[in-house]
DNA sequence: CGGGGGCTTGAGGCCACTCAACGATAGTGG
DNA sequence: CCACTATCGTTGAGTGGCCTCAAGCCCCCG
């Protein structure tokens, strides 16, 4: 699970690569930074995507909404995560910032001129894309078919394997916000996690519900049924 | 919605296209038939993606599965579709003809190698995903928030827009089908198709429930709450 | 005609949702 | 320093939508 547009800090060679423009390419890249405050939108569903983001510091979330307010986030993007690529002209997410987030951009259109000549940065395309795709794959599982424990504990699996502290999660986003990638509400969520607190699974951290301990990764595994 | 792997029976030039090797390319591409009885397996999850497929006639369904047997159906795959691509060495689903079904097939190798030298088939390889990962998304919404009556009518829509006689609907797959497709159980699949029925929407042709007319095609996608 | 698969429909149950109360924390202003 | 407020999270009680289980119908096919 969990492949999202997340490649880790190392970033994509050719792609968000300042030293890209000397290897030959004759265009000049724009690697500017831009911040946004907690909650602030980065971009709307069905805006022109003119920029492509990478997260320097901070956390993303990219849903989308029905006209009665009901929220599917499809993603969460952490510190590395490139994000708001579109092969189509618009965004097909809206992107907020959960918390305070830094984020380095370029334009989409030197990013496809770059992609006409250069194999190698058509891959990337093609393999952020396929990354992309497959989290999105294992998620309809999730949605479709799981239980709102085996939702938790595979959201909880994810995130340690984003994390780069193995066994200590510090969740940027609310319970609300869990709720909506999971396709339940915030109570369920609470109640999940009270759960495997109480099973001893995992803790928290001093009075803080948003720093975990995972005391039994396997426990917490053998929850979340794999195929 | 409904991208899906399909782009109609037109197929994708560079890479379903029979002539496509007196073009320049060195490579000679093997555009063999292959027929499966319905219910049979195309391939398995995590078997290595040998083939790309393209259905001739018939229809495919793609699905994973929990360790417990709960199934979930990421797509299915009409006359013309492509499917089975991967840009892993495995795939990512299972595939089984819903029917008789005939497929044409090339070697993912062969596309491989096609796809590093010219630029078209690498972008309609990116083409496609991209599709897919579309599909994918608005999947998400529909499982994640949407009602039960509302992620039915969703399926005859996209149905509907896939079928070449438009407001008549000849589904090749059963009500178990649809639930695993739509995250939900048979009987409330048909409970829904009853009230839609109940409320002179659609209607079946003679004793058939896989032919359905839409009778208020407007009313139908009202209940489907856009975004 | 019997058997089986597919579909519908009903009755009842359960899991997640809804509604509500409450505690904890942080920020604000007097 | 202490209200006051707002936000976030937990927990309880009750509801409801979908699931489970079951019966029965229809059609196809032997």
């Amino acid at each position: 699970m969990f492949a999202c547009t997340s490649l880790g800090p190392a970033g994509f060679p050719g792609i968000f690569d300042a030293e890209y423009p000397e290897k030959g390419s004759a265009l000049r890249i724009n690697l500017n930074e831009f911040s946004y405050r907690k909650g602030a939108e980065i971009f709307g569903e069905k805006e022109p995507a003119d920029y492509v983001y990478q997260i320097a510091t901070g956390a993303v979330r990219s849903y989308k909404l029905l006209s009665d307010g009901r929220r599917q986030i499809g993603a969460f993007h952490l510190a590395g995560d490139i994000f708001g690529l579109e092969i189509g002209t618009d965004h097909r997410f809206t992107a907020e910032a959960i918390v305070d987030t830094t984020v380095r951009l370029m334009k989409r259109r030197s990013l496809e001129l770059v992609a006409q000549n250069d194999l190698m940065v058509a891959r990337n395309l093609l393999s952020m894309t396929t990354n992309n795709l497959r989290h999105a794959e294992d998620h309809m599982l999730l949605l479709g078919r799981k239980t709102s424990l085996e939702r938790v504990a595979a959201f909880l699996i994810e995130m340690d394997k984003r994390s780069t502290a193995a066994g200590i999660l510090a969740l940027p986003m609310c319970r609300r916000d869990i709720a909506d990638y999971l396709g339940l509400t915030l109570e369920t969520v609470s109640r999940a996690l009270s759960r495997l607190h109480a099973l001893g699974i995992l803790a928290f951290i001093g009075n803080n519900q948003r720093q975990i301990v995972l005391r039994d990764r396997d426990k917490l595994a053998s929850l979340d049924l794999q195929y």
